[in-house]
DNA sequence: TGTCCACTGGAAGGGAGGGCTT
DNA sequence: AAGCCCTCCCTTCCAGTGGACA
């Protein structure tokens, strides 16, 4: 008589003691080789715990540097004191990628503040001034002081984006009941050197840098997280030296190194092992790659995705990198096959910096003399990787594009 | 050295869509 | 219902560009 189908499943001892550890929301009480920022940081916020204003901060520093979680600890740390001071200190977050306008960042601000009776903001319809009037109102009522962080700031960019760090560093000007202080955190070195004279002078009182980790370093946070989130000795040799280098050539991401540390354990477990070889590592290596780039892909746009279908064609044909031009014809010629109504060549161009941005393709500027400048654009997909496939997929309709142009390209 | 090519990328603005106020 | 605000996606216009070529 067959079981519960849980219970083979439940049956199986687990390899981790704390999963939650090697998550990116998990915020550890000891950041190793990050003393010297911590220290930065306290040292300007201490302030606020005695009822003065920080100065504003940015925190530069490449992904996966620590910066976010450096942030949420010192942050959390000075929620403590200042609770246990009885002092007010409010923290926000805003993840500038998900949240990514003025209006919506006023609102974020401003809805995290909201008390019972409030009138809640709508997601959109205000004016971006109401929002910003409510959310002061907020502010006020709620003294103390106020410690705002931008994760992504770098993401801000245009005049919306000059006019909220504007507003948002003019905040001190308007309140009387209450502070505000200001953190950026960003991936970009340059990211101020694009702002307004009025907004960088005022936002980038303090910089912290984030240096990259190097193997050594990453091989530390990994066996801290592992000592703390694995059974006792279930990691072969190797496989944290191997994962520490792996992270440290992708530009020191320790958030990598912990992704692929954990897929890895979870990889060993399916296999029912009781410990992790290197072999799950690589495997973990090649199934986080297909996740990333099969997830990007499958959520681009339809337009961007034929973009990119006509930089794979040209490159099925043998051509080792394309040029706009010859993106463009190969674009319309599958919006023609597919009845739909083609994009201009200036949005093409803009659509093929975007795939650049998010690292499907490599696209150059080159000048071939009196043949023009253009851009040679280059696919960046791993070969085990069938985008096209993975296109068709998301997107049906895509197949017989896809397929008709193959089938001319043979018979040329 | 000037010309020319095939673009690039900034700026401005149109229009659709979603949501709120009056 | 009309008017307003905001965002997003897109087009149009156009000055600028790097380097081969005459």
């Amino acid at each position: 008589m067959p079981g519960n189908i849980f219970e083979v499943a439940l049956g199986h001892q687990s390899l981790f003691v704390e999963r939650a550890i090697f998550d990116a929301r998990h915020t550890p009480n000891n950041l190793p080789h990050r003393e010297a920022q911590i220290e930065a940081m306290v040292l300007n916020l201490v302030d606020a715990l005695r009822g003065h204003i920080p100065s504003n901060m940015i925190l530069y520093g490449a992904t996966g540097s620590g910066k976010t979680a450096v942030s949420r600890h010192v942050l959390n740390q000075l929620s403590e004191q200042a609770a246990e001071l009885d002092r007010r200190v409010h923290p926000h977050e805003v993840n500038c990628r998900h949240v990514n306008t003025r209006y919506r960042i006023l609102q974020s601000i401003a809805t995290s503040l909201e008390l019972h009776g409030d009138q809640s903001i709508p997601f959109t319809g205000w004016p971006a001034d109401r929002v910003l009037k409510e959310m002061l109102d907020r502010m006020e009522r709620s003294g103390g002081v106020h410690v705002i962080v931008l994760d992504e700031v770098d993401l801000l960019t245009g005049p919306s984006g000059d006019s909220l760090l504007y507003d948002l560093t003019s905040l001190n000007t308007l309140l009387n009941q209450s502070r505000c202080s200001l953190i950026g955190i960003s991936n970009d070195l340059h990211f101020v050197e694009r702002l307004p004279a009025s907004v960088r002078s005022r936002l980038a009182h303090e910089d912290i840098v984030f240096d990259p980790y190097d193997s050594g370093q990453i091989h530390d946070i990994l066996s801290q997280r592992a000592s703390d989130g694995l059974q006792k000795n279930v990691l072969d040799q190797g496989v944290l030296r191997l994962c520490s280098a792996l992270a440290a050539q992708e530009h020191g991401d320790a958030r990598r190194a912990l992704e692929l540390l954990k897929a890895s354990v979870q990889k060993a477990e399916h296999d029912s092992s009781k410990t992790v070889t290197v072999a799950h590592m690589r495997a973990a290596q090649h199934q986080l790659e297909f996740d990333q780039i099969g997830a990007t892909i499958r959520t681009l746009p339809l337009h961007q995705k034929l973009v990119l279908l006509a930089v794979l064609i040209n490159e099925a044909n043998g051509l080792k990198a394309v040029s706009t031009g010859l993106v463009c014809e190969t674009y319309r010629q599958a919006t023609k096959h597919m009845r739909l109504e083609p994009l201009t060549n200036r949005r093409i161009s803009t659509l093929l910096n975007d795939l650049d941005q998010i690292g499907l393709v490599t696209a150059r500027n080159v000048s071939l003399g009196r043949g023009g400048r253009t851009k040679l654009v280059v696919s960046r997909i791993p070969v085990g990787i069938n985008a096209v496939k993975v296109m068709v997929s998301a997107e049906p309709l895509l197949e017989d594009a896809a397929e008709a142009r193959y089938r001319l390209q043979e018979s040329l």
